[in-house]
RNA sequence: GCGCGAUUAGCUCAGCGGUAGAGCGCUUGCUUCACACGCAAGAAGUCACAGGUUCGAACCCUGUAUCGCGCACCA
């Protein structure tokens, strides 16, 4: 074995260990095996996508799932692959179209522009998927799924056929959300509103049948006048109801004459403007629904592209709608009839892809009336689907129980195309709901679905027979919230109509990755770092580890690079505590300290290490990562590198070869289970040095021998480092603790005299028992002493002491010796002691306490005070000495 | 308007009834024979505010404030 070098370098070992993992088939799911399933399916991420900090975060914490699962003795299928994303991939291609060739899709037609797609998708849909390998994702890349592989999508047009059948989609003319830019309709989840700084325009119309009265109407929206078509008021509303059923003249455009009704619907607020709302059925939904009560008719005056038409007149044909906004206001002010313009926010309805405001527009759409809603609230209700964190169940249930039906048209090209077709001209004949072509002349529905009505299948569709037998429902989904009605509710909701069963147990809902700002990353403010920089800085596992120990269940991160520093720290302290570990000789390939003469820190140890374990277990049961992380990393900095390594070096210097051994072992045993833990997490690296150090799993575990390596050792359940009788551990435990706390002690006495620390110093101890010299022996490595004396004769007045568990520890300081320093600062320790044990005796002497504090505490508390005192008399007899 | 979350050390955040924690940053000392991507020591907090419950509250309850998110409204 080649010597390990001074720092870890990850890019040769990720890439290596991940190119063995893959050629030796451990990722790929066995369908007949006999062994527990376990299954993720991967939230398939856009085609055109690159990685970003959210994807790492999702895909770390499945693949953490995943490989944890392998430990446990699971059958695992992680399955991976990518989303057609219909608008965002089409936009991509369309801005490329235009920038190299000067052409629209419609200068190439349907199946030429499709074919440019799918080149497109060739050349670039698998980066993405590169890019969570680099990452270290344990996916079987040999079930990899695409939304438009030819079986799935199959699928997703045999649901469309059969839920047409069972009436639940249809087809009807309504008020949709239409984006100008995308030049398609998109569901209401697809538009987030946005704050708009805007003005309240107010203008005044005469009513015709009472000259002189004057009705004033407040709009953000003068630019659609030319479509009004009737003024509502409230008919409660005192002010206005009397002149219902007489009219207005309408001033837009102005060389059209139309007097408009003035009607009452109980829909307009008299709270807000004025009170007179003015009706346009073509461009508001609300207004829409007001048409529809009174019967007026709909005048549409935009384009699809969001200009206006020759409807709305002279001036204003051809402008686009932000532009006419401008200029209606203009004609208005020229008629004199504007009356204020009064600053205004509101929300507006932003496309969530092209990120323009969206226009309400009427249009014949294909809906969805959605199956299995009420068993889909009641899954998550009734607990057979757990949501963690449990919050996120409320807002499910709420969209559940408010639930629309569902715009899954598209007037795009890339995606599955509606599998309607309609008839030849002549033949009068009705559409016809099927798949393939009904004949000759029929034309296919011109539209695709919604890239969400394919995704909402991914549960289950993206398995054959023989898989889903074996990994369906799945164990866990993990995503982010963001989605949960685009995706979770919906596939939820398709599961149970399409198998019977939900897709999955439980669904973890990352948080939401921001930068220091608390802004959501994005590209378009270039926030983002790229993840594979992170990785060729800090190493696939350093990133892993860094992002997983600052997520805490379902809470927003703010990201800082900071924290992946941190992972790649850690991944090299491993390192290096291995490369200690590998200069005293080679390991025991399965070390077992059972039966082994223990040393207290070593039990001390163990015991941490098996407490830690079974902490661990927990965390993991309730998805609780960045635990699993915190747990493994205080274990091993702390307890395992600062502490029993440092402790371990005398007795290693030494010559007692069965004290050494025993050290050794349980180094091994410690190490080793730290690698089979940390694994799951830091996979690279831990391999690595499993390999390196040449541990082995033991004959008794599954997918046992050299061939598997770590990735398929399986960890027992229980398993425990540490089989003693709880009484010998607590007793040796305490005694350790005691050595650390009076060496932390010392080497405090030793900063606090500005002992520089590579200056030798005695100390001298009056013990207050017996003490092995063993003890002795690490005290005095660890605190740089020449050694730790028991103390014959008292030292001089104004000799540094410390109280602590073993007794006091004098610091002599030959002619260094200043009393009134020493006075001062045993005083100051009196004060803080004292101030403790006020706190501690004033709820001993409190009877209510005493009488209904639990035992443990109680006791507890007792020992506090009989510590505190006792160490109150011993400063005090110090201080007295001092003179 | 309704709902949800956040408010703890300079920063980023854990903790969520029994002696206030971590990492980073800061101060001091260390090229100590695994690691300066390191070691040791230290300073630093009325746990947003006001009430309440409790023997005991950062933690539970009620309200307030500020920030953020979602839903609804949005003329």
């Amino acid at each position: 074995m080649s010597e390990l070098s001074k720092a870890y370098a990850p890019a040769d070992v990720e890439a290596s260990w991940y190119a063995r993992w893959v050629d030796s088939g451990c990722f790929t799911a066995d369908p007949s095996s006999t062994a527990p399933s376990y299954s993720i399916v991967i939230p398939p991420p856009n085609v055109t996508g690159i990685l970003t900090l959210g994807h790492v975060l999702n895909n770390t914490l499945q693949d953490i799932l995943a490989r944890r699962a392998r430990q446990t003795g699971h059958e695992v299928l992680w399955l991976p692959g990518t989303d057609h994303a219909g608008i965002a991939t089409q936009t991509v291609v369309e801005r490329q179209l235009r920038k190299e060739e000067k052409k629209t899709r419609h200068d190439l037609g349907r199946e030429a522009f499709l074919k440019k797609v799918w080149e497109w998708k060739e050349k670039h849909g698998g980066i993405i998927i590169g890019q969570l390998k680099k990452l270290g994702a344990s996916c079987d890349w040999s079930r990899e799924r695409f939304t438009m592989d030819e079986a799935y999508a199959r699928k997703v047009q045999e649901v469309f056929v059969d839920l047409h059948g069972k009436g639940l989609i249809y087809r009807g003319k309504r008020m949709v959300n239409w984006c100008p830019v995308s030049l398609t309709a998109l569901s209401d989840e697809e538009v987030i509103p946005k704050k708009q700084k805007g003005y309240l325009y107010h203008f005044k119309l005469e009513v015709v049948e009472a000259p002189g009265t004057w009705l004033e109407i407040a709009t953000t929206r003068p630019e659609t006048i030319m479509g009004d078509t009737a003024v509502a008021v409230n008919p409660k509303d005192q002010r206005y109801a009397h002149l219902i059923g007489k009219h207005v003249r309408r001033p837009l455009p102005l060389d059209v004459e139309v007097q408009l009704p003035i009607i009452g619907d109980e829909a307009v607020d008299f709270e807000f403007g004025t009170g007179v709302l003015k009706v346009t059925p073509a461009h508001d939904k609300t207004d829409y629904e007001i048409g529809l009560r009174h019967n007026l008719p709909v005048i549409d005056i935009m384009n699809a592209d969001g200009t206006l038409n020759d409807l709305a007149g002279e001036g204003f044909a051809g402008l686009d709608r932000f532009e006419a906004r401008v200029e209606a206001v203009e004609r208005l002010k020229e008629l004199g009839l504007l009356t204020r313009e009064e600053p205004h926010e509101n929300n507006v309805g932003f496309s969530e892809r092209a990120d323009v405001p969206i226009e309400p527009r009427l249009s014949e759409q294909w809906f969805l009336k959605y199956p299995k809603t009420v068993e889909a609230r009641d899954a998550v209700r009734n607990g057979l689907i757990r949501f963690f964190p449990k919050r996120w169940e409320k807002v499910y249930d709420h969209w559940l129980e408010n639930i629309q039906d569902w715009c899954i048209s598209r007037q795009l090209w890339w995606g599955h195309r509606i599998p309607v077709w309609y008839a030849p001209e002549s033949s009068g004949e009705g559409p016809r709901i099927q798949i393939e072509s009904p004949g000759e002349g029929w034309i296919q529905d011109p539209d695709v679905l919604d890239t969400w009505f394919s995704s909402w299948l991914w549960a289950h569709d993206t398995m054959d027979e023989a898989v889903r037998a074996k990994f369906y429902p799945t164990s866990v989904l993990v995503t982010g919230p963001d989605i949960i009605f685009f995706w979770v509710a919906r596939m939820i909701m398709a599961g149970l109509e399409y198998t019977g069963e939900i897709p999955f147990r439980d669904v973890y809902f990352t948080g939401i990755i921001r930068d220091k700002q608390g802004r959501k990353m994005s590209k378009s403010l270039g926030n983002s770092p790229d993840p594979l920089d992170l990785i060729a800085k800090y190493g696939a596992d350093g990133l892993r580890f860094g992002i997983i120990r600052v997520a805490p269940q379902g809470q927003d991160i703010k990201f800082d690079e900071k924290q992946i520093e941190e992972g790649r720290n850690f991944a090299n302290k491993l390192w290096n505590a291995a490369r200690f570990r590998e200069m005293q000789g080679p390991c025991n390939p399965s070390p077992d300290p059972a039966g082994l003469p223990l040393p207290d820190i070593a039990i001390h140890l163990l015991h941490r290490f098996d407490t830690m374990h079974a902490a661990l277990c927990g965390a993991y049961a309730d998805y609780r990562f960045h635990e699993v992380a915190g747990l493994l990393y205080d274990f091993f900095w702390g307890d395992y590198c600062d502490w029993f390594v440092e402790a371990a070096k005398p007795i290693l210097n030494g010559s007692d070869e069965q004290a050494k051994n025993a050290i050794l072992t349980v180094m091994d045993a410690t190490l080793s289970g730290t690698l089979r833990l940390l694994h799951p997490l830091m996979p690279h690296v831990t391999e690595e040095l499993w390999k390196r150090l040449g541990f082995q799993a033991p004959a008794s575990a599954s997918g046992s021998g050299e061939r598997a390596g770590l990735l398929l050792y399986t960890v027992p359940p229980a398993e425990k480092l540490l089989n003693l009788p709880e009484t010998e551990i607590t007793a040796a435990s305490t005694r350790t603790t005691a050595l650390y706390t009076a060496i932390h002690a010392a080497r405090n006495l030793r900063a606090e005299f500005k002992i520089p620390s590579q200056q030798q110093v005695r100390f001298l101890l009056a013990p207050k028992e017996e003490i092995h010299d063993s003890r002795r022996a690490i005290f005095a490595g660890l605190t740089r002493a020449s050694g730790l004396e028991i103390l014959d004769k008292m030292p001089p007045a104004g000799t540094p002491s410390v109280v602590t568990d073993l007794g006091t520890i004098y610091m002599p300081l030959e002619g260094l010796v200043d009393l009134d320093a020493e006075r001062k600062r045993i005083a100051a320790e009196i004060t803080k002691v004292e101030a403790e044990l006020v706190k501690v005796e004033a709820k001993l002497a409190d009877t209510s306490f005493v009488e209904k504090v639990p035992a443990n505490v109680l006791e507890d508390h007792r020992q506090r005070r009989e510590k505190w005192s006792e160490k109150l008399e011993t400063l005090k007899t110090t201080l007295q000495g001092l003179g």
